[in-house]
DNA sequence: CTACGTACCTGCCAGC
DNA sequence: TGCTGGCAGGTACGTA
């Protein structure tokens, strides 16, 4: 599921819940995820206050005291809040209680019928390494952080020999634009997917970097996209899937001229595209 | 360093 | 009505 949109949606929607929240305590099932559940430092954080709730990449953090929780929700991960009596469903694998504010307890459901997403546990001493900590590839900039721009995309892509799709998803320049959202700002910029990302001009970079913006930010108010799995934290589903002028519209109408949108394949991986609207 | 293939999992849907 | 194969939001790791 889960591209920065979504992360960031839910995000949003724990801070507004868990404002003020004390871990109380925190059970992980047997089936293992993408890393060993971090039982240890877990079973540590009772009776921590939850600090914060922030964002990296596509990475939920969730701050305590003594370091962070990390959270990625994979493929088909989502979190959902729930009281303390409604009973597991097929696929959840993680269930932390926390006591609200007013003695109101609420259990945090980790879900994930794939099991790509992950929990990992990042002590405060790594804080000043935290990109590190999380990821073996190098994490690029925020997109809706206040370096990001045109300049600075076309700045990263030079020399860049890989397709302008690929440059994306790895996250090297900029993180959060996954599968779904790759399709749709090369669409919207009017750049075809296969090109190279060295051979962008600063024109087409910042074409590029403002269709980002605006398509991660129209995706997070709609409240994400949901082709299958994903669902905020109150089980709603993401309407941005509506918006979508390519991803999933093989042999439709282009939206801008008519012709028929394609599904191409790179790196194993579909792209949706324009081959009229698309140079 | 880059680039590429493959692996990790379950579920769903189209086609036979 | 099965069955089978292909495909699905992402990352990590091995090999050149």
């Amino acid at each position: 599921m889960p591209e920065l949109p979504e992360v960031e949606v839910t995000a949003q929607r724990l801070r507004a819940s868990l404002a003020g929240a004390t871990l109380a305590e925190c059970r992980s099932g047997a089936k293992r995820l993408r890393h060993p559940f971090p039982k240890a430092a877990a079973t540590r954080l009772a009776g921590q206050p939850l600090i914060r709730i922030g964002r990296r990449a596509k990475y939920l953090l969730l701050e305590f005291p003594p370091g962070w929780l990390a959270v990625h929700l994979g493929m088909s991960g989502a979190i959902r809040l729930c009281g303390p009596d409604e009973p597991e469903i097929l696929h959840d694998h993680v269930r932390m209680r926390f006591a609200c504010p007013e003695k109101i307890m609420v259990d945090l459901v980790y879900h994930d019928p794939r099991r790509f997403g992950s929990f990992r546990w990042i002590d405060r001493r790594y804080a000043d390494s935290l990109d590190q900590q999380l990821s073996n590839s190098p994490l690029g900039v925020e997109p809706l952080g206040t370096v990001f721009n045109g300049a600075y995309l076309h700045k990263a892509s030079r020399g860049k020999k890989v397709s302008v799709k690929q440059w994306l998803l790895s996250g090297h320049a900029v993180v959060g634009v996954g599968n779904i959202y790759a399709s749709e700002v090369m669409f919207i910029s009017g750049i075809d997917p296969r090109r190279k990302a060295g051979s962008l001009s600063l024109a087409h970079c910042e074409l590029l970097a403002d269709a980002i913006v605006k398509v991660l930010r129209q995706a997070i108010d709609a409240g994400g996209t949901t082709l299958q799995d994903f669902t905020a934290p109150d089980g709603s589903e993401g309407r941005y899937g509506q918006s979508h002028q390519v991803y999933g519209r093989e042999g439709l109408a282009c939206p801008r001229c008519g012709k028929s949108i394609v599904r191409i394949v790179q790196q194993q991986r579909s792209t949706f595209c324009c081959r009229g609207c698309q140079r």
